[in-house]
DNA sequence: AAGCTTTGTGCAAAGCTTTGTGCAAACGTT
DNA sequence: AACGTTTGCACAAAGCTTTGCACAAAGCTT
């Protein structure tokens, strides 16, 4: 057990003046003689002394909390877009605080209601994978909490969000396959409903067009985004009868577990097959070959919906809701340029 | 700006009852006549009301929140810990509030200084490679607030912490090598006073004592852990006049950054060089070649710390100082099982 | 019917801070 | 000396909950 820390009312006591003055005292209220106000700053310094953010919140009626939910904490991708969270939070004196999804529905709920019980002054979310109904936001909009989403987002005609132009990127990257002489080219895409699904899906299908490429529902597979799935999303392209020469992942996962099956056929990347997706630097380059990727701008996802956050929790006007597209960048390393 | 939440007194007001009535009603005081006990209840659960623990924190001097201080965040290994901690501080009704040093000294102790003032129940650190100095945690041990560290530990006889058994785990790495043909190894360390450079250094020497290998100074580098100071080190090992035939590393950014650079000079792993090392299943799997290594049980040296956290902040006696050590795994994979 | 017990509620304090209002003492003026 | 102003501080309420204690009304006993 923590002893109590000190408190205006030790200092007043010991002062023998009332509490109200010390409070005063401390921010130099110009009702108070310089002589008081010095001798209150003394103790206090001596002591110490730190205003209880608790008492604080319930005067004020705010945290300087916000809560973040994310699917997990581990993925490099969602760590930091937490840390670029952290970074502006902590700028502006707010704390974060975390709890992941585990990419369930269920938990997702849990999640968004303790934190409300817990009062924070807003809240950054990303979906689960499970989630594919949004009513539980119902409550949180109607209060009026500030909200923001990012990268798996809903509801955005009422609620802010961070993503990334992913129609562009996904007709980029299937633009780029192209021009390395990939004609056959694959997507393993995640769960239909899922807004990044979607736009991806729809980029890929935009670059085969312009590169006058027909789309092939067979070139198109659907996963739950785990290792095994993209795994055996992986075998099903590789053994039709005419398998692509490039696959584009949905995401880090599907990329890794599709690498590591490519190689264990003994294809060789990119000559057989080449390989391009979504991911981040770090990823990108330690597997080998280093990944021609997509990579996020993390850490500035992170910023981005902590500012829209802050700003929301700032302004006292009604929501103002904003869709913020950051720009991800195409980096082409080896998994992609052919050698013959 | 949120709309305020339901309180005791708005139920008390609709019901003409007063406040303790409500209070004593949800948790069915048996003084109450049950008449009112439901009536109450049925316009809690419509009004969706929780206490607020503003006013709880305050009445019972805790917050049910515990602070993390972790180097960073974006790192496997923290983030997986961190995920450790929450899920039993989840499991327990506790908050956990995140922030990262950056691996700086002055930020570690304005995470610890800003935690203190949020009032937090309890502490889990790790240190950041700078700090050298502890007195920090003075004030924290004397004013009896609940701490314990992993993984970078100090004070520990006054301070509870979670380690694995890095001289044991050092040992075995080096014994693995040498079974597995090498006869040069060599180690790049972390900074010199960090209690895992020096527990994984006195490990390396008795397995090469062991091995019946002398230790030799030149095989010997220490580092700051980061990828550049990891790149020089590996080639001033690999321009030895004897150059290493096997290089043990004392954790992930060392390992990748030399498996780059061993690459890159045309060296064949393991065969030219063995490589092991510290690192997380993860990352041991998605590099090539696969790394064998002592993998962390990160998510239960996370849960580990958070139920000794718990157990502190739940007893009312004086500390009960702990160290646990949680068992390694060698994992053998293809970076230190020569072909040859 | 008077006195006692039981039953059901309300009051108030404590935990901590901020801030509008009130008030006493000291100072100034004439 | 008497009155008015200024100065410097204290009081109290609000924000929310829990809990010991007080108290009123109802029921019971004799």
């Amino acid at each position: 057990m923590t002893k109590r820390r000190v408190s205006l009312k030790d200092i007043a006591s010991q002062l023998g003046v009332s509490v109200s003055t010390v409070s005063r005292a401390l921010k130099d209220h110009p009702d108070l003689s310089p002589a008081i106000i010095e001798k209150v700053k003394q103790l206090a310094a001596k002591w110490n002394y730190t205003p209880n953010p608790l008492a604080m919140g319930l005067l004020k009626q705010q945290t300087n909390t916000i809560g973040v939910v994310v699917p997990d904490i581990v993925t490099h991708f969602y760590s930091s877009i937490i840390s670029g969270i952290e970074d502006i939070a902590k700028a502006n004196g707010y704390y974060i605080v975390i709890s992941s999804s585990q990419e369930s529905y269920k938990k997702e709920k849990e999640n968004l209601n303790n934190l409300l019980n817990l009062r924070v002054d807003g809240l950054i979310v990303c979906l689960a994978q499970e989630t594919t109904d949004y009513t539980h936001y119902d409550s949180i909009i109607e209060a009026e909490i500030p909200l923001v989403f990012f990268d798996r987002v809903c509801r955005t005609e009422e609620v802010s969000s961070v993503v990334i132009d992913n129609v562009e990127a996904a007709k980029e990257l299937t633009i780029h396959l192209y021009k390395h002489g990939a004609r056959r080219i694959a997507h393993i895409a995640g769960p239909s409903f899922l807004n990044i699904t979607k736009e991806r899906i729809e980029g890929y299908r935009k670059g085969l067009q312009l590169c006058g490429l027909t789309f092939d529902q067979n070139l198109l597979v659907h996963t739950n985004m785990s290792i095994e799935g993209a795994a055996v999303a992986t075998n099903k392209l590789l053994s039709l009868k005419y398998p692509p020469d490039a696959i584009f992942g949905v995401n880090d996962t599907v990329i890794f577990s599709a690498m590591k099956e490519i190689k264990r056929k003994g294809l060789k990347i990119p000559d057989d097959v080449a390989l391009v997706g979504f991911t981040d630097e770090f990823h990108a380059t330690v597997v080998e070959p280093n990944l021609t990727a997509i990579t996020h701008p993390t850490f500035e996802i992170g910023q981005e919906a902590a500012r829209l956050l802050l700003n929301e929790i700032k302004s006292d006007k009604a929501r103002t809701v904003q869709q913020i597209s950051m720009q991800a960048k195409l980096i082409e390393r080896e998994s992609s340029v052919k050698l013959k």
